[in-house]
DNA sequence: GTCTATAATTTGATAGAC
DNA sequence: GTCTATCAAATTATAGAC
């Protein structure tokens, strides 16, 4: 019944999530230990106690935060759901967590950074894309080109969570997947 | 003659040009003014001379780069050339940064980090994307919702340039631009 | 698990000599 | 303009008591 997820004590879990959110705000080089450990009512030298440098726990963030977005996207299943109800679920997400929270997607952030991350960070970076472009990839696999649509479509998403965070008009998420869907559907799917 | 640029000894544009890579590779916190000195052969402390805060260097440092973006880009004349070939020396532009030099664009990192960058940082990397916008959506002056289409360009190029920098993937670029200007050119241009 | 205490390093920034 | 010297603060990380 187990997945391959690791299943972390409660505290642990509190110091992840402070730090996703952290991290979404101000990037990986933003994050301390002291302001963790604030977050979460413990003292810095307590959080090195549950992940002993700073690589791991933002690897382990990452991973963390994939299989979240990777289980509420669920699994695709276009006998159940047309490409565009997949394409909306994706969406969702990323307008839900500009509007509601104005935060970018983790792996944005990361992206954005990677150059200049620590490997194990960057690595889980690289691997959260992959992921995700493996299930938009499926998702649109009736439509023509689905790699490039599937890289278009996440870069779209991407780029306009910037934008909209940046410029404080969170309606832009709105505007540009409503643009994006009909591209899709135009763009060849049964 | 003089344009509202600021014009700074070689030392300041030598400070600016190392920043402005720095900051474009690991973002605006990554950046040191000893790494900076470094880079251009003096002291930490000489650094402070030409720009005392550090805020104040991220702010000239993003002014720097749109004046030239925008020179690049050049002045919107579409009796000179088509919606298409605007367009294209903007996705040129982007697709050199990424893969000749392996770099996102400086907005992009800097949007990305907004909510936690200095006021005076935050507000530098807004008015780049208000500047940019404003070209995108005359050069599409001729398309139906132009102004919609320019965000999803610009969100489009910018989430793109994370793809592909994260994943060493390159030639993304080119593909997404293909598809971009297939869409642009379906979308009611004349 | 959490704490205090501390080490070692780095950071942005200033003062003042040259 | 650039330097040396210095500062105060923050950072990641460790040792050891409780």
């Amino acid at each position: 019944m187990k997945e391959d997820a690791a299943d972390y004590p409660a505290k642990a879990i509190e110091i992840l999530e402070a730090a996703e959110i952290r991290i979404r705000r101000g990037g990986f080089e933003a994050v301390s230990y002291r302001d963790l450990a604030a977050d979460v009512g413990i003292k810095a030298a307590s959080v090195h106690y549950h992940f002993p440098q700073k690589a791991l726990l933002g690897a382990a963030v990452v991973d963390r935060y994939s299989d979240k977005l990777l289980a509420t996207l669920g699994r695709v299943d276009l006998t159940q759901a047309t490409v565009e109800e997949h394409l909306q679920r994706l969406c969702n997400c990323y307008r839900a967590a500009v509007q509601n929270d104005g935060m970018i997607c983790l792996g944005c952030m990361l992206g954005a950074e990677s150059q200049d991350l620590p490997d194990a960070v960057s690595a889980a970076a690289r691997r959260f894309f992959k992921r995700l472009l493996d299930w938009i990839e499926l998702a649109l696999s009736d439509c023509a080109d689905a790699a490039t649509l599937a890289v278009h479509a996440l870069g779209t998403l991407q780029g306009t969570m910037i934008l909209a965070v940046t410029l404080k008009r969170p309606e832009l998420m709105d505007e540009v997947a409503d643009h994006l869907k009909r591209l899709i559907s135009g763009s060849g799917a049964a």
